[in-house]
DNA sequence: TTGTATGCGTTATCAG
DNA sequence: CTGATAACGCATACAA
């Protein structure tokens, strides 16, 4: 196993010193063509590859970003990294990955080891235990140092910072027009607990757009779940009691565990009842019967969201403090769990 | 924004030498009690936290671990990956992720990055065009410079290192000696083109199977698909040809798709068809009727392989050229689609 | 008990 | 045109 090769050992090698190795390589004019030719075929020659860690702490930048992002295994948050992951790549930055696993002390303990010289910045989406505790102390630290944070999807108020964020509240008022539109008029939504800002706030539109169209809205209409534990019998439990006709869900997969729980009460979707979910996910595609989704366009987030943070990154000097929200727009996918 | 604080800026505040800070904050004896109180208080106060670089340049270890994976929207090695990071971040280590999207190109440019500092061991799936090309001359060089490789699920024959794997094989066997139990005799199976190995074993276990049992085995029972894009048709041509009672399907997204093709075609699961799909993943989970799967166990994967790279990488001094091949037990989830 | 010097791999500044 | 030196932040062998 031949070491690892160095500017050191080529200098020994070649009878140079260091510093003339280094410029030779860096195309210096003012090493001698013979030279310099002579390092860049040797160097070639044995595959030489600069360190990237001495870059590093030389150039006090990793051009490395750091996610942090609740789970892997959702579907959503994989298309983000994904799209993280090719934008950053295109600009030669590389990204490391942190799962909170929702939870608050996990997410603070890789933040702080992320933002000890790992990484250039985060791309980051809070913890439903960071949300439930509204604790940003660690956001906080690390923004102090200097070091730029994007949040997105699961974003909060008053952390100075950029975020990238779908429009909640309206793309829950569109779908549940589009229900209303489609001739329905007993509908639900099926949404997380409140502290989860997403679920809140597509609570929000829902609620928004029955009560413009003169609809009243009594909470029991809205199911929040907790935990996706044993959703599947609140579900199921909620359904029987009342007859919806429409149902907004927030994710997948309350969506199809609902479509379920409906078609074994015997109802035909989207004749008995129309379906709605939020992320265009796998689930929805293949689903029984297809369900129509909200998109939320993962990929693209992820690809904005990293493109945001290279810029503050390689901005020249950065002194002016002004962040931007940017609002994804949302698309409505027509399958077949509505008519 | 206060600047980050360093041995050096804590040796200057407090009047004595970086080396008497450093052994102060490492415990040292050989510093008086008083000194040593003093500048650990003076640490903790302002937050110090040494400067991952630095201490990964001056050990010559990082700490971090490269994952190169094809894709990650893929539920099974999203698994992979959060059981790589459970077991890497318990001892210690942080994940560096990169997809290679199959491509043999962007495994790499994205290995040789990694390769040059960042990390200290790779844990990777090849990229199908690798498969194709059969060119590992990226993971010979790599090995070469002492950086141990762990490979899991699509991994290659005649690379010195430790490789997870399923008996693929094995389980296709298993899988169809379990449709023939129940009846079923007229089988195919809907697999990937030969050079992606696990498409190739696990058609190979579904020969053997049933040459095992006397039954002829056509290559017109075998679809091999090449790109998920217009995998439907396909699958549904196929079916549509010949009377099958069995599908055995290489991932779920193809037996998902053989299902519905099958109720298409009027016929119900599991009485006229059933069907077994590898990968025990969300959409088998929420499939009408749900599917029986044969689980890969990506999250138990992920954690062997991390533990494995990890243990390599801390043994003392590995001169011992003995690599392992750990098999990870397959298990058959059964739901609706089977009787 | 404390401090000085050296090295990890690189680049940049300055002298020769 | 080439080379010596310092610096990035830290740890440690060796002096004082």
């Amino acid at each position: 196993m031949p070491q690892k090769l160095t500017l050191k050992k080529i200098a020994q090698d070649l009878k140079v010193s260091i510093s003339t190795v280094s410029k030779a390589l860096r195309d210096s004019h003012e090493i001698s063509v013979e030279t310099r030719d002579k390092i860049k075929d040797y160097a070639k020659k044995y595959n030489y590859k600069p360190n990237n860690i001495a870059l590093s702490l030389k150039n006090q930048k990793t051009k490395k970003i750091g996610v942090i992002i609740p789970e892997i295994v959702h579907h959503f948050f994989a298309t983000v990294i994904s799209g993280i992951e090719k934008v950053a790549n295109d600009k030669g930055y590389q990204v490391i990955i942190c799962l909170s696993g929702e939870s608050f002390d996990k997410e603070v303990v890789n933040m702080d080891m992320l933002a000890n010289g790992s990484i250039d910045g985060f791309i980051m989406s809070l913890s439903k235990e960071t949300l439930e505790r509204q604790d940003y102390h660690h956001l906080r630290e690390v923004l102090n140092q200097g070091m730029p944070i994007v949040m997105f999807d699961r974003a909060v108020e008053g952390i100075p910072c950029d975020k990238i964020i779908i429009d909640d509240v309206a793309a829950a008022q569109s779908a549940t027009e589009f229900l209303l539109r489609k001739g329905k008029s007993k509908l639900a939504i099926i949404s997380t607990v409140d502290y989860v800002n997403v679920g809140r706030l597509r609570t929000q539109g829902f609620k928004e757009a029955l009560l413009k169209r003169g609809i009243e809205v009594s909470d029991k209409d809205v199911l929040k779940i907790e935990d996706t534990e044993n959703s599947t019998t609140i579900i199921e439990n909620f359904l029987k009691d009342t007859d919806y006709d429409g149902i907004i869900a927030v994710n997948e997969l309350f969506a199809v565990t609902a479509s379920k729980a409906l078609q074994k009460l015997g109802k035909s979707i989207p004749d008995d009842a129309s379906i709605i979910a939020f992320t265009d996910g796998m689930l929805s595609k293949y689903a029984s019967p297809t369900l129509t989704t909200i998109g939320q366009k993962g990929e693209d987030m992820g690809g904005l969201a990293a493109a945001k943070l290279i810029e503050r990154l390689e901005a020249p000097q950065t002194i002016e403090e002004s962040y931007e929200t940017v609002i994804v727009k949302t698309s409505l996918v027509e399958r077949e769990s509505t008519p």
